[in-house]
Parts: C-alpha cells; structure tokens; sequence
DNA sequence: CATGTCACG
DNA sequence: ACGTACGTGACATGA
C-alpha cells in the first residue's frame, strides 16, 4: 500500500505531532461549514500550525536527503523541472476550434446511426454506453459465450471479448464501434474544444510532479499525454493541436529509450551491439531468437520480438507474453528461454534486480531515484509477482522519466540563454512538444536532439528524432 | 463514489 | 496452484 503524503500524514510520521485538521474545524459531509464560520482563535492555530509544521517536516526531511548525493540530485532535478513544467503549463497549446468541432459533428452522426443499428440487431433499444445493458443482451437474451470476467465477477464486454464474439455474431462489431467513436468524441472532440480559453483559444493542462511512484509526470485537466494515435481515426483529434501564424509544431522523441535503458543496466553484449551499430533492435532480436540474418526476418517474426521486448520492459511472465501474442503457454515459455540464451546479461540483470529489491527493499534508476516495493517479500503470491514486476519495469521507466527531465531543464535553459522565442508546449513520458516561430524551426531541428541525446554518458547511444509540420499530427 | 472501459507511453 | 504484463487519467453508468 502506499503511505499518504499529505503534510497532516508527514508530521504525525516524522514529527509525532498531529495539529488541527480540517475536519476538527469545519466538520465533513453535510454537517461542513465554511472556513470563514471558523472561530477566529481555532483558524489562526490551524494557519499557524500548518505553516509551522510544513517547515518543520522540510527541516527533518531535508536533513535525511541532503544526506544522500543521488537522492538530493534527483530533488534537484525535480526542482529544476518544475520551473520548466510551470512555463510549459503557462503556453498552453494552441487548439483549433472549427476542426474539433467538424469532427464533433461527423462522429456524432456516425454514432447515432450505429446506436439505431444497434437497437434494431438487438430488437429493442438499449443505452449502448452500458456495460451491464450491452450484458444482460448479449449473456441474458441472446445466449452468447461468456468469454470472460471483470475483477467483480460479472461478465466482461471489454474489447478483447467483443473482438472475440464479433468472429461468430454482428452485434458485437456495431458496440467495438459505437464505444470507439463515442470515445472519440466524449473524451476528446468535445471535451478539448470546451477547456480551451476563449481568448487564447489555448488549452493549459496541469502536470503533477509526484504522482506516478516511477518518476514520470502525469498529466490531467486535460489529460494531454493520452491523444489518440494508435488508429487512423484517433490520431485525426491531433491535427487539432496547431501553431500560430508564422510558427510550426515540432515534436522530439527519443528512440527506443527504455529499451536502450535495458542494455545500459544489463551490460548485454549483444543488446549493446546492437544499439552501438545503429540496428532496428526489434528486427535484430528477432534474428537471434530465430537464429536468422537481419535481413531475412519476416514481418511477423519482427512483430513477436517487439512484443518480448515490450514484455521484458514490464517484466512478463509466460501467461502475459502468451496472451499478448495469442499463443499458448508453452510456445510463450520457449521464446523466453530462446531470448535469454541470446541475451545472458538481461537473464542476469533481471535475477539480480529482483535479488536486490528482495534485500535492499527498494530499486532505483540509474541516477538514484528510488522505488520502495513493501511488498517484494509478502507471502501473498500474486501481490510478491506484482512487486517484483514493478521491481523490473521501474528502473527503466524511472530512468526514461529521468532524462527527460534533464532534457526539459536543458533544453529550457538553451532557449532563455539564446534569446529564442520556441516554446515547450507538451511532455509525454519521451516526446517534448515546441511551438517554434518558422526561423527557429533549423535550430530545433539541430540543436534539440543534441541537446537531448547529451543529457547523459550511457553506455549506449541514446537518440532522440525530430518531426516538424503545421500541427501535431503531422509533425510525427 | 465504485465499476468497467479505454486513451497514451 | 496461483492470477499477471509496467505506468497513468477520464468518461459514462448506476448504485
């Protein structure tokens, strides 16, 4: 479980003090008043005492960090990275309106003539956003297979199962895309048209700096780090992330990160090879667990390697490999033994991180961040294997999110020494977004991936590309 | 407010 | 024998 970190939680941890809370004054649920029906006297204790406490956890707080060199580096990137996410959060991202609202409309004709569709499949009218409708007709009425549960029980109507069902059955096809469309529009088209400022036409979303245990930042009001992009349809809302007259969207990602975190932790020879030659690492483990040349790898077999390798990142077992490629057990177990023949460093790196979390109780990134795993050692089962997961996957997703920090910090400050007018629009997870004026775009496009790949001496390469275009959609 | 679902890296 | 890919945020439904 994760400890709260209110300051009411950390002073009565740190400090053993516990102050006025904000229930003792104003009560909860309907019973509350508002703070300025607070006795005076009581407010000013619980003013004074908030901000009496808020130093006195720094001081303890601070006192156990500065202590550490990587732990208080990793504080100072944060506080660096805050002064770039606050510019960030202030430029906004130019939205254009006519075009969210073009796509409105076309979805919203599409969905009302499959929900009609849908009704007259089903011989009655239902409310097609309701899983517990979508299942009383399909597992009640029309008899289906249940091919799956939710976590409650309950038979499930989740993508993988309508995918399954829509084989034998038309309804199920109609749901895939009334859900897909209405997606679009409910979370997206409209949402997006409707939290941009009417003055700046801009959309401000909010990144929370301590929020995901791995180091990543998230993003919400709006969420700006999830836009469509895996569907021709989806990625459509991101022709309406413009840039003003004279300026042009440019988004910097880096390539492969995660995976090139692998190969600087494990030490793999081959892995390293691979990224120090400049090779497509996919289609390069695909040939060793094939045992082919680069050059004769299918499609199919490139395919499989990218979802071990995405496996290896989240620290798959068997079962999930197997259900992520649909193959069985067995043949999942096989391709896993195969990769770390190839790959005895990543083997190694795996056992040796699980071993240290187990002892030390915590992983950390390559600069020092920590992951603390309460759980690595629980008796219980499932909850120990999702520990050891995080105990996997952390140190390379927290390495990611690490550099892209220092990249934000550098790039940002590259900007201010120079007097450029580019701004840093967005940030996700690998990927900074720039509103760039037409003569800076040769800059951007020299000057940022350098910046970017610098940030860190690994020992692999690290890459970060380009793309420029009219808005965000074609910028990639 | 919990649940189920689905968007992203 | 077990239940699983890691990390997030937002929406609509329906108690």
């Amino acid at each position: 479980m994760h400890r709260p970190h209110g300051l009411a939680s950390l002073a009565e941890r740190h400090l053993g003090r516990k102050g006025l809370s904000f229930e003792d004054l104003c009560g909860k649920g309907a019973a509350q008043i508002g703070f300025d029906q607070v006795d005076l006297a009581r407010a000013t204790q619980y003013s004074c005492e908030d901000s009496d406490m808020t130093l006195h956890v720094h001081h303890h707080l601070w006192t156990l960090l500065a202590q550490d060199e990587k732990l208080r580096r990793i504080y100072e990137l944060e506080i660096a990275s805050s002064e770039a996410l606050f510019r960030i959060e202030r430029n906004g991202v130019l939205i254009d309106g006519p075009t969210l609202a073009q796509q409105s409309q076309e979805l919203g004709e599409r969905i009302v003539g499959i929900e009609a569709q849908a009704h007259e499949l089903a011989g009655q009218s239902f409310n097609l956003s309701s899983p517990k409708q979508i299942s009383e007709i399909f597992f009640g009425q029309l008899g289906l297979p249940v091919v799956k549960k939710t976590a409650t029980g309950a038979p499930s109507t989740d993508d993988e199962v309508l995918q399954k069902l829509a084989e034998d059955y038309p309804l199920p096809a109609k749901i895939l895309e009334y859900r897909g469309l209405a997606k679009l529009k409910g979370t997206y088209t409209d949402k997006l048209a409707q939290l941009a400022l009417p003055e700046t036409g801009r959309v401000h979303t909010h990144y929370a700096q301590a929020v995901a245990v791995t180091g990543r930042l998230s993003s919400n009001d709006p969420n700006l780090q999830n836009i469509p992009i895996r569907t021709a349809e989806g990625r459509r809302v991101r022709e309406a992330f413009v840039a003003p007259a004279g300026c042009s969207i440019a988004s910097a990602d880096y390539s492969q990160i995660e995976l090139r975190i692998m190969a600087h932790l494990s030490d793999d020879a081959a892995l390293l090879k691979a990224f120090h030659d400049g090779l497509d690492v996919h289609r390069a483990t695909a040939a060793e667990i094939f045992g082919l040349d680069t050059a004769s790898v299918s499609a199919e077999q490139r395919r499989y390697a990218k979802v071990i390798n995405f496996g290896l990142i989240y620290g798959m077992s068997a079962y999930g490999l197997a259900k992520a490629l649909g193959i069985d057990n067995t043949a999942a177990k096989n391709y896993i033994t195969r990769y770390f023949e190839r790959y005895p460093g990543v083997k190694r790196y795996m056992d040796n991180t699980r071993a240290l979390a187990k002892t030390q109780g915590f992983v950390e990134t390559v600069f020092g961040r920590r992951l603390y795993l309460p759980e690595i050692n629980s008796p219980n089962g499932p909850r120990r294997a999702g520990a050891e997961r995080a105990a996997i996957n952390a140190p390379m997703q927290g390495t990611a999110a690490d550099l892209i920090k220092m990249s934000m910090v550098k790039v940002q400050q590259v900007i201010d020494a120079q007097g450029l007018s580019t701004r840093m629009i967005m940030q996700v997870h690998d990927e900074l977004v720039f509103e760039v004026p037409d003569k800076e775009l040769d800059w951007v496009r020299h000057d940022v991936p350098r910046l970017m790949a610098g940030v860190a001496e690994l020992k692999v390469p690290l890459l970060a590309e380009v793309g420029v275009g009219p808005n965000w959609e074609q910028a990639h």
